[in-house]
DNA sequence: AGGCACCGTTCAGGTTGCTGTCAGATGGAC
DNA sequence: GTCCATCTGACAGCAACCTGAACGGTGCCT
């Protein structure tokens, strides 16, 4: 894979570029948003590893207007962990997945391919289940053909959820997955959530497991 | 499974604790050496979550203690990550994997399952029984093709058959998986539940040896 | 600036089903 | 036949979960 790595600082950036080539992929760095730019509009990346924090502005726009202007690159946002909301605002703005500063080298492997497995082997990473037809990349969602509008939140439930298919999540796996540490939930926010998702996509696409949490189901009549 | 958690931080304790039993499984929870010293003596852990700094000592010369002593329970040592030589030196002492705090409680769970297959005889958590196909890791049975739902108690009673096949079960050995001590149970809650087995899976799948306990039947006319 | 639509979250009350106990029935061993 | 290990149906308690509604914040439009 080639991967355009976002990064102001220099200790961390040669850490992980020596990282990203050790794992046998080509690495650009740029330590500025305007050198992010002219890369991307002059070689197709496979992944961008953002970091929101920059000399010359915030990944997080950069990255949204990659988005508007139609880039589906996959992006891995590098985030502080103090920095309240920045992942989900990063996830809600087009990211693929997050890093916490500071992250360890194995973790940053660990997620680049799973990223890379994601999007990599698959260069249309369409699914289908039962009757819901979902572009992961685009963030669409097709339900007997017809769209399906989900907020962020929504989404970024249904895609744990996607992304783990057969896999029993435990409410507090989707918690994490879904908020930071300092973005705690009080309430039964995951419940109106998934009740959320059933309303839009049909009763039996999330199945209860009681006491443990929620699995996606197989539609019934579903191959 | 019955899992020993050792572990002296309250918070981390407790969202381990939780997915633990999230993940259907019981749990005791030592906060220093000499609680778990006194916990291994009195249960049958399958698995014991083992942090190395603790109020009382290294945790890693607990384990050695324990494998001197014939102990072969698996053990995953929790480490924090600028430790990377006690990763190292817990893989010498005897410990079969490793988490680097912090860690996410989809790794935890995928950890606890993967070791708990490695060690249950069989690595490959799709088993087939008669006209029963069981994924251990999405934790979904098919009877005859037809998805059977078990409550938790239910499904941790038939994954402790499944994991020792052919292996004669006491009452109280089973009793002793599924229950920690804060869950002692009275009464014949043992004889109901695979009771409730044999209503879901058919009445031979799980054999009485009259007066010594339970053993996974294998169906008339299976192959 | 004000109004409105939308979104995320909490709240509170209702619903559901899981769990373990109990008591009587059943069946095996002697 | 007796004894007792095991099975089975029923049930109560409780907490996990669901659902409708309200509230506060944000962004957009006029």
């Amino acid at each position: 894979m080639r991967i355009l790595l976002v990064e102001d600082d220099a200790v961390l950036g040669m850490a992980v570029r020596d990282q990203i080539v050790a794992d046998g992929h080509s690495v650009d760095w740029a330590q500025r948003i305007a050198d992010a730019g002219d890369a991307v509009r002059v070689a197709a990346y496979d992944l961008v590893l953002l970091d929101l924090m920059l000399p010359d502005g915030r990944g997080l726009d950069f990255l949204k207007a990659r988005r508007v202007a139609g880039d589906v690159t996959p992006v891995i946002i590098l985030t502080a962990r103090d920095q309240i909301s920045d992942r989900i605002a990063g996830l809600n703005a087009g990211a693929d997945d997050y890093l916490v500063k500071p992250f360890d080298l194995f973790e940053l492997s660990a997620r680049i391919r799973a990223v890379g497995r994601r999007y990599g082997g698959n260069p249309n990473p369409l699914v289908r289940i039962g009757d819901l037809d979902i572009d992961l990349a685009a963030r669409t969602l097709r339900r007997a053909g017809k769209p399906v509008r989900l907020t962020a939140r929504e989404w970024a439930l249904f895609e744990a959820f996607v992304q783990r298919p057969n896999v029993l999540l435990s409410k507090a796996q989707i918690e994490e997955h879904l908020y930071s540490f300092s973005d705690e939930i009080e309430s039964n926010t995951i419940e109106v959530y998934v009740g959320r998702l059933r309303k839009k996509l049909g009763p039996d696409v999330i199945e209860t497991v009681r006491g443990l949490g929620y699995r996606l189901g197989v539609p019934v009549g579903a191959s």
